[in-house]
DNA sequence: AACGATATCTAAACTTGTTTAGAATTTACT
DNA sequence: AGTAAATTCTAAACAAGTTTAGATATCGTT
């Protein structure tokens, strides 16, 4: 049994007065009540003496805000959401929240009943989401309505929502046309299954509509699939047997980050240097240590600052302004190309 | 405004019975209480039609308990921490408890600040703290002393602790060995100022252990301190002063991987070929992407898996002997030497 | 002195669950 | 029939704050 907590009611007994008044000067509104400053210094002084620190669950209970933004993607390890979350954090402890990180592991249940748990159960005041979802079905419920909920990295087509993406069709489609011009005319794409994130098919259309632009017609061939579950085998007996076969191919294009490690690893495996065989490599994604890799990676890299900075201030704002109709805000961020070597 | 949440209340409302029995039967303690299986039945089915979902601070405030786990660590991205944060993630949320990370920025007060908001006013029923405290004065406080706390990667040489880290003396020694076997005599070893860290000094130990071992004498000029706050500006100066010098070394070892990261961004910058030039590279801390990385990386690899499961599950053992009086455990676990080449 | 206005403070209600102490009913037994 | 025991349930207290409505004291004014 350490020491007994310090209570509103003990500071009051200490100083004779009510924990009503002490609540109010700790909470800052003693001008507001018209609390004397003498008073509040007093209270002030002792509380500090006493080493008071409010609880959190009664306040919540009673206010109904818990100061807590809950953080949802399918991979805490996944240094794309990681480096949101430290920028989401960051932006958030400035401003008096915390956070409250979960991984989805892509699994929709696991998505549906952490939103249940923060979100319906108002344990968290407003939720950063990387969904997983389909479709918008479970955030129309009646109960989500008003929660304040901001979509990162991918939204869903099918309802209207507040969100912070990257401009991914964008930022594939100047890849591809980056490819082309140096030279490629049989751009090996791989990219994810199944595909409904709203980030990757904007991916491939930007790719494909690069191709148009320059009359390159797109060969299914080239859309090769891989499994979410099953990344670095799927990557190893497909795309093995593609560079094997007469089918030859000028580029490698992986639609993230994952595939792009799956691609190094068998590359490492098999000794192939793609550089050496006159394919160029590249990937939406990009990670720091790409810069120190073999084979060179042309790479999208995403604002993951800017993302984590708007999404945090994007659900303050809608928290701020709960229950007032506000317009939906939509923020699409430019990515960069970076073309190494 | 949503629907209006549904409340133990209103349940009781509906079949005309007491909140308190609802609140039993949904506890699952119905037969402990001894109500009748049909009424039990009842109210299931009733919360259910309902959508009922408790309110979780109500419950915390009478319980004190809020089934949650904070997370501390200096920087959620760094993929060392956010891979632990995956498992003890994992871990917890098999035995219902929830994730709350925070990142330090290995800023003391930040860390005392978010240990009291957490800690203290009992937000989380038991910590997980990769501490960067010099010392356990703050960790004594009365008000923690029968707090779950389990540090993990570093600990507090001055307090007695539970504690999850990794066997960082035997890991340093073993990769100084091997570089010594590889001919070695000139190991530069690059530590983070302050280096205060309890797993920052045994590696520094494990260093000059192996090279007593072979009687090579440590020479202070090979133990370069890196100031955490300017990393990579540091590493460009001393290093790059040192490498130009007459001073010739035949092995760079980083004592983490922020540190490796920072020497190859300066070998990119300059154009350095360790390899070429006949020095091993080698660094404490193993990331995924140094299996493609040029230079060649030795590397130590720690179980982080391993360090996030046990360091989940001894909180929540901590958790449940609360209050009883229970041996410390100091848990050390074994890590592995990647020799790339 | 009496009145309202102002300044300062407080008692009690309220948030939503959990837990305690005990009530009401039925069954069991002498 | 009458008491003890078991079964099933409930009223009220409680967790620790915040908020509301109103009390008390002081002051200025006529």
């Amino acid at each position: 049994m350490g020491i007994k907590k310090t209570l509103l009611e003990d500071i009051a007994k200490e100083l004779n007065v009510s924990k009503t008044l002490v609540s109010m000067v700790i909470n800052g509104k003693g001008d507001a009540y018209g609390i004397s400053k003498k008073t509040q210094e007093k209270v002030l002084s002792k509380a500090g003496e006493m080493e008071y620190t409010p609880n959190v669950f009664a306040r919540a209970l009673r206010t109904g805000k818990s100061h807590l933004i809950g953080l949802l993607v399918a991979d805490i390890s996944n240094p794309f959401y990681s480096h949101i979350a430290k920028y989401v954090e960051k932006e958030l402890a400035a401003k008096g929240y915390n956070l409250m990180i979960c991984s989805t592991g892509e699994n929709i249940e696991r998505e549906e009943k952490l939103i249940s748990l923060f979100a319906e159960q108002h344990m968290i005041d407003g939720l950063i989401i990387a969904t997983t979802s389909t479709s918008g079905g479970f955030f129309k419920k009646e109960r989500l309505r008003n929660f304040p909920i901001v979509f990162i990295d991918r939204y869903l087509p099918d309802i209207e929502t507040n969100y912070v993406v990257a401009n991914n069709y964008q930022g594939s489609f100047e890849l591809t046309d980056l490819l082309i011009h140096k030279g490629c005319k049989n751009i090996l794409a791989l990219n994810i299954t199944p595909s409904h994130i709203s980030s990757l098919t904007e991916r491939v259309k930007g790719y494909k509509d690069a191709l148009k632009k320059y009359a390159i017609p797109f060969k299914e061939e080239n859309l090769m699939e891989i499994s979410f579950d099953n990344i670095q085998n799927d990557v190893r007996s497909k795309l093995l047997k593609r560079l094997k076969s007469n089918n030859k191919i000028d580029a490698i294009y992986t639609l993230n980050n994952h595939i792009a490690t799956a691609c190094l690893n068998l590359f490492n495996e098999i000794g192939f240097d793609a550089n050496k065989e006159g394919i160029y490599f590249a990937s939406f994604d990009d990670i720091s240590l790409f810069d120190f890799v073999k084979p060179n990676i042309i790479s999208v890299s995403q604002p993951v600052e800017q993302i984590g900075i708007e999404a945090a201030n994007l659900t303050l704002e809608l928290i701020d302004n709960k229950g007032v109709e506000t317009a939906i805000k939509k923020v699409v961020l430019p990515t960069s190309i970076i073309s190494r070597n």
